[in-house]
DNA sequence: CGTACTATTGACGCAGATCAAGTTCCGTGG
DNA sequence: CCACGGAACTTGATCTGCGTCAATAGTACG
């Protein structure tokens, strides 16, 4: 139970969760499951009404066009969960790809719907994970958008180190980063060729460096700079339970 | 209270409300407001603990940086919510502009919070509109990163009528579009010179034709197939809510 | 030791940016 | 009713960041 550390400590930073939440949470993640790495999740079977929240391991959901072209939509970290809307409302969830090994737990949405009911304090912890992806997604609108590609890679360096750090995945300015060049360019709007020539460019002006797959941040506030990173962005002062008793209401 | 119509339309098409979930709906939105064009809502006094919904006319929010670059991350349209989810934690918004004259009612966020405890089917409802944004989010982000200006402009002309055409505000593949070009740059990652062009490249090849503020989509076909527009991307089933009692489930 | 990713490097092309003028369309006031 | 001023829209010339094409290395696993 107690190995969902990522999820305890993303939605604890948010919300202060008591004992009484916390349980109920362990029951919710009590399905475990590991996939390897490149398994599909959630490919069109719609019917399950179940989600994961990712223990450890990265997915992705993408987007593909006619002629291949493809764009990742969104990247799932520790501590993330996949298809929860979806399995609460019982609408389909668009492709998701196990990037790397996972370990998972399942989610029931039915179980899901009534904990949350019934917790308050969780049910806006999980609100408030879902707007932060929602301020991911808009802050990677804005920099597909507007920034170069240089700027680009600095600021999602700067986004993954903060999300990993959230969950003790990261410290010391260093993570492991699983992504292809491929990945990136995909996820970032550009070409695996020019995110290849810019990560070098990053690495001559001694911003970050690379041994392996593990990246380490040089110099964290000349990368904030370059990217123009807004410091309010992902930062989560505590939320607030209004008081108001759990579960009755009526 | 009945002039909610694009926000009972909205909720209704995907989640089936009982009269009595509409009556709870209406006492929500009972404190109107009209703005001009222009006002700033949401800057900054996120003391408030208040959202709004949009029962007409049109509102954005945007990003700016250092040197004055601009991205504009989101649309709100009739029947869409502003600031609903930072109300319910009690979070600051960022900056939102109103586009053009708007009716608004004013949602508080404790009474939200109540009423979406009491009546599920409202709470599902909500939970949908929330789901939808971040799918119309994450397809904007794979517009900007993989779709050409032409297909872009495309895309973001069949997906502003399907979605006005929901609410009541759009039909017979025309609709009034408040943007001017600038607009459309700051939210496509363009200039509003090459918007200009691509633009005037749609009317030749007959694709879409512009009267004043009025746009018509003079080949709805032909626009979703440059588009790549997935016919499923904003289609809602109606969602099924679970059984198990309002409000009780303990 | 091949087969298949993944990373690297160079030459060249193009979609869209930038720069620089206009022009039309209003609203506002004289 | 016309003059003025300021958005918004047009249009052309030129530039450039990034894509495309093509080829070479690593690397990693079976």
């Amino acid at each position: 139970m107690e190995a969902a550390t990522a999820i305890r400590r993303k939605l604890g930073a948010a919300v202060p969760l008591s004992s009484e939440d916390l349980s109920v949470l362990d029951a919710l993640l009590a399905q475990r499951l590991t996939v390897a790495g490149g398994t599909p999740l959630m490919s069109e079977r719609q019917t399950e009404r179940s989600a994961y929240a990712v223990l450890s391991g990265w997915a992705y959901r993408y987007r593909v066009f006619e002629d291949g072209r493809r764009q990742i939509a969104r990247l799932f970290l520790p501590g993330d969960f996949i298809g929860l809307n979806a399995a609460l409302l019982g609408l389909p969830e668009q492709p998701i790809t196990a990037m790397t090994e996972m370990q998972l737990a399942k989610i029931d949405g039915a179980q899901l719907l009534e904990s949350l009911q019934k917790r308050r304090a969780l049910w806006l912890a999980f609100l408030w994970s879902d707007t932060r992806d929602r301020l991911i997604s808009e802050e990677r609108v804005a920099s597909i958008g507007r920034r170069s590609a240089y700027e680009r890679l600095a600021h999602i360096l700067v986004e993954l180190y903060h999300r990993l750090e959230l969950t003790g995945n990261a410290s010391d300015d260093r993570f492991t980063l699983p992504l292809t060049q491929d990945h990136l360019a995909d996820l970032l709007g550009l070409t695996s060729i020019h995110i290849n020539r810019v990560l070098r460019r990053l690495k001559r002006d001694n911003l970050i460096s690379v041994e392996g797959r593990t990246i380490a941040l040089v110099s964290p506030e000349r990368l904030h700079c370059v990217a123009d990173y807004d410091s309010r962005y992902l930062i989560h002062r505590s939320v607030t339970v209004p008081s108001g008793n759990e579960a009755s209401s009526l």
